[in-house]
DNA sequence: AAGCCCGCCAACCGCCCACCA
DNA sequence: TTGGTGGGCGGTTGGCGGGCT
């Protein structure tokens, strides 16, 4: 019988089932063990991956093979790094969410050392929030405009200046993106809405819409660059700015108006 | 202190695809 | 060609813990 040491603890790694005198496999279900996740760690040590259900019976756990699997995978693996995602990590989730949808395995392949199955959890509670709050779907125009030119550009600026040139020099290296990230345009193929569009947008609402002095779309324009805004007499960099307008939902109920439907 | 609510996350489920006999 | 099997992937669920009343 082989003998486990890990965290200070033993265990015994004889590849039989947990409880010997239980004939019967019933498979177990829900949180795994210590006892569990040795066994599985042992045999995969020295067996190595794959034909996940006859690795189960083999180590002598009573799970699935797709349970085993996936603890392995997700939890057990070397490499894996759990904790709270960097400003770059959740930038790089944010991109490539916009490019890829809910390819969470290709997404993860990116992201060094996390699993679909934990970049999945935190689109659902983060992302998907943020969604519910502005009362729009996750996937609509509107909602990826607000992560391309809300959030993105404050994670961004969060990321200081070294980080955020090897953020990009990341994500150049591997061909994830094409556009200037300085001024947020746009290429021909993609499907968000562009800066100059964002612009325009606003341009049209001036004309069209509301008078009212007190409007954070009042007295707006400043500059050709369109870097920084003059809005209610306060000066918004891009991001800031645009955070401001998505607050305004006289002006998310006309931006999905004129753009969306 | 107790009950309730809600967010987070580990884990399961079901579908689909690739491979092989 | 077809049926079985294993594995991958995205969607969903349920339990736990912390915060709030």
């Amino acid at each position: 019988m082989d003998t486990i040491h890990l965290d200070g603890r033993s265990w015994s790694a004889n590849h039989q089932s947990i409880e010997d005198d239980d004939q019967v496999q019933t498979i177990r279900k829900g949180p795994w063990t210590e006892e569990e996740d040795f066994r599985l760690i042992h045999y995969v040590n020295i067996h190595g991956e794959g034909h996940w259900d006859h690795l189960a019976r083999s180590a002598g756990l009573k799970r699935t093979g797709k349970s085993c699997r996936f603890r392995w995978l997700n939890y057990l693996r070397p490499g894996i790094r759990r904790g709270n995602f960097t400003l770059q990590e959740q930038l790089l989730i944010l991109e490539l969410h916009l490019r890829w949808g809910n390819r969470w395995s290709k997404i993860a392949q990116f992201l060094n050392g996390r699993t679909d199955n934990e970049i999945k959890n935190y689109w659902r509670t983060r992302v998907q929030k943020q969604a519910k709050l502005m009362k729009c779907d996750v996937n609509s125009k509107q909602f990826q405009a607000t992560m391309r030119y809300v959030w993105m550009p404050r994670l961004g600026e969060q990321m200081g200046a070294t980080s955020s040139c090897s953020y990009n020099a990341n994500m150049m290296d591997r061909g994830l993106i094409s556009y200037d990230h300085e001024t947020r345009g746009s290429t021909a193929d993609d499907p968000a809405m562009s800066l100059p569009e964002v612009i325009s947008a606003i341009t049209s609402y001036e004309k069209e819409g509301s008078n009212s002095q007190d409007t954070p779309t009042h007295n707006i324009l400043s500059g050709s660059n369109h870097q920084s805004f003059q809005c209610c007499n306060d000066c918004f960099e891009v991001g800031d700015f645009l955070d401001h307008l998505f607050n305004d939902t006289e002006f998310v109920g006309f931006l999905q108006e004129q753009l969306f439907d």
